[in-house]
DNA sequence: CTTCCACGGGAACACTGGGGTG
DNA sequence: CACCCCAGTGTTCCCGTGGAAG
């Protein structure tokens, strides 16, 4: 009797290290960025001449690498300060989790070995904590504020206080690294903040099918052992992903989950065929992903528009429809309905996240609505959403079913 | 030109969960 | 301990607005 894992193990045929084609990898060589690291490097050089870099603002959609790139240059910069003793030092924040002015702060306090509660204090009490603790030294401190918007679109004190700091400070001096993937989030600012903070902009644009081949057959030679990957799975995985947004991450994304498939099927090689199984697994990932982690109320309105969908046989729905079937459901699920405005913020979020589509048209003398249609599969919803067992009621709605023909 | 409807921005409010203070 | 302060979140309330049918 063969052992269980006898052949999991020798299948492993296929990648000779995987961690490679992870999004958080961080590889020593960008194809294509050669001129955003050099720009990068340009400005923060100064902060090694005992100088103060500008402020950067960064601008790219998702997968152009802006965050590994920051990372790559941060990393040799402090390197290099380590070398030649300047006092400097990079600070990296992920402002979609710290995403208000107090929570920044009070993280930023803590590094400077502050003791301040993540909640509670009033926030110029952890802003000062924050300040005393920076200019505790002589140094030069570059924060890096990732996803840079969301923060933004809460109020714009944070930046504010953040860009003019250096104002306030004795001895450490701070310069500001935004990252961003919306270009026009600088509208919601302070027109100071917003030239303060923009002093050097750097722009990465989207891959287009050329390049991310050019990434992915620069990984794909440590991920993958010789020869296993057929001539056309690279140029395929490299056309699927520019055809979405030129996204680098869900390139390497496609082509691990290829290998993962093919090694998993007992192949000794990864073809075309699991490039595309992979894709439609990714997609079907996605959504489903997105779905179970949805709100509840969130999931009400979905489930209201799936359940039109059903009794209705037709695919749009003004938002009235829809507000009227949301109703039905609460009260079948026993639950307060939310107002209208509210509905239609949900609705506008499920619109963002793909999963209905929603345009607004105006009838004339009969008003405004927004036309609403389910944009995914109904049967990737819909077990997703009979998973929720609060919403396990929904299930006895009676939908009359008419065939119109 | 009027008229109608929901859209969507913004203010106001309620509530939560933590802090400090007397 | 009771009490008030504060940031943050989710919601309701109010209201100006867009734009084609009538």
């Amino acid at each position: 009797m063969e052992n269980l894992f006898e052949d999991l193990i020798n299948d492993g045929r296929i990648f000779a290290n995987k961690e490679v084609l992870r999004p958080t990898y961080i590889p020593e060589r960008f194809p294509h960025r050669w001129e955003q690291i050099k720009a990068l490097a340009d400005v923060l050089s100064a902060a090694l001449k005992g100088e103060t870099p500008s402020n950067i603002l960064i601008f790219g959609k998702t997968g152009t690498g802006k965050t590994s790139t920051v990372k790559y240059v941060s990393k040799e910069l402090e390197a290099m300060a380590q070398k030649t003793g300047a006092k400097c030092s990079i600070l990296y924040i992920n402002s979609e989790v710290f995403d208000t002015q107090y929570r920044v702060f009070a993280y930023l306090a803590r590094v400077f070995n502050k003791r301040v509660p993540m909640i509670g204090w009033p926030t110029d009490m952890v802003y000062s904590e924050f300040k005393t603790g920076l200019d505790a030294e002589e140094r030069c401190v570059i924060i890096t504020l990732d996803e840079v918007d969301k923060l933004a679109s809460k109020g714009d004190e944070a930046l504010y206080n953040l860009s003019r700091i250096n104002s306030e400070l004795e001895n450490a001096r701070v310069s500001l690294i935004g990252i961003s993937n919306d270009l026009t989030f600088t509208d919601l600012l302070d027109p100071r903040v917003k030239s303060s903070l923009g002093e050097e902009e750097i722009i990465f644009p989207p891959y287009n099918a050329e390049q991310l081949k050019d990434i992915l057959y620069a990984r794909a030679g440590t991920a993958f052992y010789a020869d296993v990957l057929e001539y056309a799975v690279i140029p395929l995985c490299a056309a699927l992903a520019a055809s979405e947004h030129g996204d680098a991450r869900r390139a390497l994304d496609l082509l691990r989950l290829s290998g993962e498939i093919a090694e998993r099927s007992g192949a000794r090689t990864v073809t075309e065929e699991h490039v595309r199984q992979a894709s439609e697994k990714l997609e079907m990932n996605r959504v489903t992903e997105v779905v179970k982690t949805l709100p509840l109320q969130s999931k009400i309105v979905l489930s209201s528009v799936y359940l039109l969908c059903k009794e209705r046989n037709k695919r749009r729905f003004s938002s009235g429809e829809v507000y009227n079937m949301y109703h039905r459901v609460c009260n079948q699920l026993d639950m307060d309905p939310l107002t209208q405005r509210r509905v239609t913020d949900f609705v506008s979020e499920l619109d963002i996240l793909g999963l209905i589509n929603a345009v607004i048209v105006s009838k004339g003398r009969y008003g405004r609505t927004k036309e609403i249609s389910l944009s995914v599969p109904e049967e990737c919803v819909q077990p997703v959403l009979q998973e929720d067992y609060k919403l396990k009621a929904i299930a006895s709605i009676r939908v009359g079913k008419q065939t119109t023909f």
